[in-house]
DNA sequence: GCTGATACCTGCGGGC
DNA sequence: TGCCCGCAGGTATCAG
């Protein structure tokens, strides 16, 4: 499911009832996860505060007071669901089976932060203190800051003979991007999903870098995208999957104004991948 | 070192 | 209505 925005709006959602808070109860109640939960994770959490709730890429990090940091990554499926009080109004999805409830905290102020994931593609895990986590090392620059320029793109592309759709999801390159925004990202660009990423001109490198940062800025503006499975830590629904210019558009006239094309779908590396054949080159 | 294919797991929608 | 198949937002690993 979730790219950089919509793990950004879950942060952003699950920010206020966990920073600060100390965890009165934790749970792990399905140890085998894509990688295992750390069988010392009730233990540590017990008794932690919460002193901040950060992201990189698409993890989610909480750092805690005793020192180490809970990592948690949402996969395709997972969500992050807060329940309880000062919450009244929010009722759980029912569609959102319990059975998939895989870890469980419940904060001093009473409030259940549940990670539910259906496809157990996620992962939570402990990063202990002064340690570095394997997943983390070797992390691209985030697209949102000022370390992810022209530049540095173009150094990354080079000599690469993937197409530039590849390129792009390739986390060492650029953290946090998904399958949505490079496609989205690339329509704006104008640059065809198949092209290979090292023979592409500096000022197209340096256009993408825009395009980039605007549909990640105006995704997490948007609260994300709701397809199947992405809801807010509130249970609330994103809405940037309705400013879609060919994501799961296949067929549909090109939105770009004067451009006679039709979004057409096609199949890189096992994906799909959306573009306009008539302006993306 | 780079590239492409595969596997992991579950749910959903479409076609028959 | 029920079954089967393909597909899905991610990423590590393996073979060539």
């Amino acid at each position: 499911m979730p790219e950089l925005p919509e793990v950004e709006t879950v942060r952003r959602g699950l920010q206020p009832h966990l920073e600060g808070q100390r965890i009165a109860r934790a749970e792990a109640r399905r140890p085998d996860l894509r990688w295992p939960v750390p069988p010392d994770l009730v233990q540590v959490l017990t008794g932690a505060r919460v002193t901040a709730l950060r992201r990189r890429s698409k993890y989610l990090l909480a750092d805690l007071d005793r020192g180490g940091t809970l990592l948690m990554h949402l996969g395709m499926s997972g969500r992050m669901l807060v329940e309880g009080a000062g919450l009244a109004g929010f009722h759980r999805d029912p569609a959102i089976l319990p059975r998939h409830d895989h870890v469980v905290l419940l904060t001093e102020a009473g409030t259940t932060i549940t990670f539910n994931d259906a496809r157990r593609f996620g992962m939570v895990d402990l990063i202990r203190e002064g340690a570095e986590h394997p997943l983390l090392a070797q992390l691209g620059p985030e697209p949102l800051e000022p370390g992810f320029d022209a530049a540095r793109l173009r150094a990354a592309f080079a000599g690469r003979r993937v197409p530039v759709k590849q390129a792009l999801l390739d986390q060492r390159i650029v953290a946090g991007l998904g399958n949505i925004y490079v496609s989205e990202a690339l329509h704006r660009a104008g640059i065809d999903p198949r092209r290979v990423a090292g023979r592409i001109g500096a000022q197209r490198v340096a256009a993408l870098v825009g395009h980039v940062r605007a549909v990640l800025a105006e995704a997490i503006a948007a609260g994300g995208s709701s397809l199947r499975d992405h809801r807010q830590a509130t249970g609330e629904l994103g809405y940037f999957q309705h400013s879609f210019r060919v994501y799961d558009r296949a067929g549909a006239p090109c939105p770009t104004p004067g451009c006679p094309g039709t979004i057409r779908r096609i199949v890189q590396s096992g994906r799909s991948s959306f573009y306009c054949p008539q302006c993306q080159h």
